[in-house]
DNA sequence: TATCGGCTGCTAAACGTTTAGGATGGTGCA
DNA sequence: TGCACCATCCTAAACGTTTAGCAGCCGATA
């Protein structure tokens, strides 16, 4: 392996200062045109990279921000990943993935292990899809790192974090209301718990929509996961002595799924024997068997906001560490934000397929 | 913000010198078991947090991993991306999540891009899940960096970069005996770029099947996401005049959605107008209309596999440059790893679906 | 000519760790 | 007692940057 260059190697062999090497490479200024063409070729030429580890321990602000999630395998998560990712990288920021879930199942011990870790790695900014411990917040805060919250919400205790999150109460009462078109009378909610505080906004949602209704709602607590799902579904289908609700709303996709494979267990009949509405739109969804009614989640929407809001934190913070100011991060009530949801209605509910002709 | 405190005030506090802070936090020998505690207990009680930029800069072996990755919205790297995160996490190994996609289209400035970068944060190793320039293979190796192919191949020119891939030949020798036991006489392949690699192997497979079948089979390449494809192949059925193919073969995920697409356009029914079957199963796959036969490409498995063998490398790295020898990655030919794949027939290729009874 | 200001570029210190090399004191042994 | 040895701990020098503080130079001005 070729030996590895410094600075001190480009400064040699320019005959500039590190001075001048290390402000011609920022691109700052204080450095001739001459100079900084020369500094440029010559780094070029020996095929000098800088050492980001050196630099950061020299108070450059870190650009590396970090994204939250607790190892679902949630197809909504890629496009929120992909929002992220389009403009961190027009940020020039780099994201590291953390996943504080141990086999799939949301873990404390590891929650405070990756805080840990970030705050060891000095991240410039956190987002997270789940609802944290105050502590690990509060930990955040000590170090000045700021966090966004999204499509969840902070933790109560401390309720001026920011945060992206859709319109869940409204969009429950939505599908509410168009449950209450169909004369539901017994409505079932599956359902992930609550760390994912979007599960609170749903349920009040629909609970409030059910009683304006007059009908009644169950509410079946599963692990956020498919297999957890019909688990829990057969469970309470057995309670209730196999007698299927008028409607079963899935909180989200991996729930939905374990739905439909006890639906097909027992040979249930969508939209006939027991109609469906599901939380989050997802690509496939206009083909399933029915083709399943839905709110969209605007998930790639989030994820660009949720990012976008971060990196403005950030560089405001970084504004005022220049002017010497106290640099904590400044979260104002525009750092909240909602964003609404449509229903999009499919056969699964029991309305007729718009888009196809049924055969 | 209270202050942030480095080894120096632990020192100063604990009365023992940095020195022996160093190695009692590090859980390194020549401490004795009193100091090591008193040690432990002071910087706990101060909160101290070390500053990994800091150790990484004395040259204490890089513990993050890239991924990199060309942005498409294909639900198996979910999956993947947990098989490499579960090991990650094992391993105490911090995952960066790099995407050399801009608006979702791989480029080649991005690459070159990334790979600065992530020399400049001198990671540990690197997974790619598509075939990378040689060019970005060699400045990886310049850098004694390891890296693995995962789903994917390394560049031609340097066949011994470890790679962890499904057996897509046999894959699609085994669909293509499938289609012959239908008696298909006209496939199409509807198939992505192939810088994703397995698409080479896909396509060979099933050309070697379709002459051995004496079928004909025309291939047709999309853009790697849904809208492309349902585009490529509404213009490739146009240039057949409409006649629909026997089979279709979707190269994988987001290319059979957006043969869905196309199919319910045309009111096409599958699989009595045209049959259809795909690479990579998902969930949902079971519950489409009609249930769509898959080939279950193990995506979970390949990325636990791919984190496991560069953790490995990266260790055998780390052991060599501390008794003092040449560093660079060693890969052997244990380091080509093939996971197999199986046939999940369900009803999109014509036959009756084993799993429910048809209303 | 003397003075001044504006560029440009230098030297050297600092960032927070790890560790080579050495000092210290205690123990075992002849 | 004297000596060797060991465990423990210390001092100080790196690691590769950025930047405060200063110095030299040039041309403009009085």
């Amino acid at each position: 392996m070729r030996r590895k260059l410094t600075l001190k190697d480009v400064s040699r062999e320019s005959g500039l200062s590190t001075f001048t090497v290390s402000r011609a490479l920022a691109g700052a200024e204080g450095v001739s045109k001459e100079s900084r063409e020369a500094v440029l070729r010559v780094a070029e030429e020996m095929g000098y990279v800088p050492n980001l580890a050196a630099q950061k321990l020299r108070g450059v602000a870190s650009s590396t921000i970090a994204v939250i999630t607790a190892g679902t395998s949630n197809a909504y998560y890629l496009d929120m990943m992909n929002g992220i990712q389009a403009v961190a990288q027009d940020m020039d920021q780099t994201v590291v993935l953390t996943d504080i879930a141990i086999g799939g199942v949301y873990d404390i011990g590891r929650e405070r292990q990756t805080i840990q870790r970030l705050l060891e790695g000095r991240v410039g900014g956190v987002i997270s899809t789940l609802t944290l411990l105050p502590e690990s917040v509060k930990r955040l805060e000590d170090w000045e790192i700021p966090i966004v919250f999204v499509d969840s919400s902070p933790p109560e205790e401390l309720p001026y974090v920011p945060s992206v999150t859709t319109d869940n109460y409204n969009a429950s009462l939505l599908v509410g209301a168009h449950l209450q078109s169909h004369a539901f009378q017994d409505w079932l909610l599956l359902v992930y718990p609550p760390i994912w505080s979007s599960r609170k906004e749903r349920e009040r949602g629909l609970r409030d929509a059910a009683a304006k209704a007059g009908a009644t709602i169950e509410v079946v607590e599963a692990g956020n996961n498919a297999a957890s799902a019909s688990k829990a579904l057969r469970d309470c289908l057995g309670r209730r002595g196999g007698r299927l609700p008028d409607i079963l709303i899935a909180g989200n996709n991996p729930i939905l799924l374990g739905a439909f494979q006890v639906a097909r267990e027992r040979n249930t009949i969508i939209p006939d024997n027991m109609a469906m509405v599901c939380f989050d739109d997802f690509p496939f969804a206009p083909y399933l068997d029915p083709p399943v009614t839905v709110l969209n989640e605007r998930s790639e929407e989030i994820g660009r906001l949720s990012a976008h809001m971060l990196t403005e934190i950030m560089s405001a913070q970084i504004e005022a560490r220049k002017a010497g100011k106290p640099a904590a991060p400044i979260y104002t009530n525009e750092h909240q934000l909602q964003v609404p949801v449509d229903l999009v209605v499919r056969r699964s509910c029991g309305c007729p397929d718009p888009t196809r002709s049924r055969s």
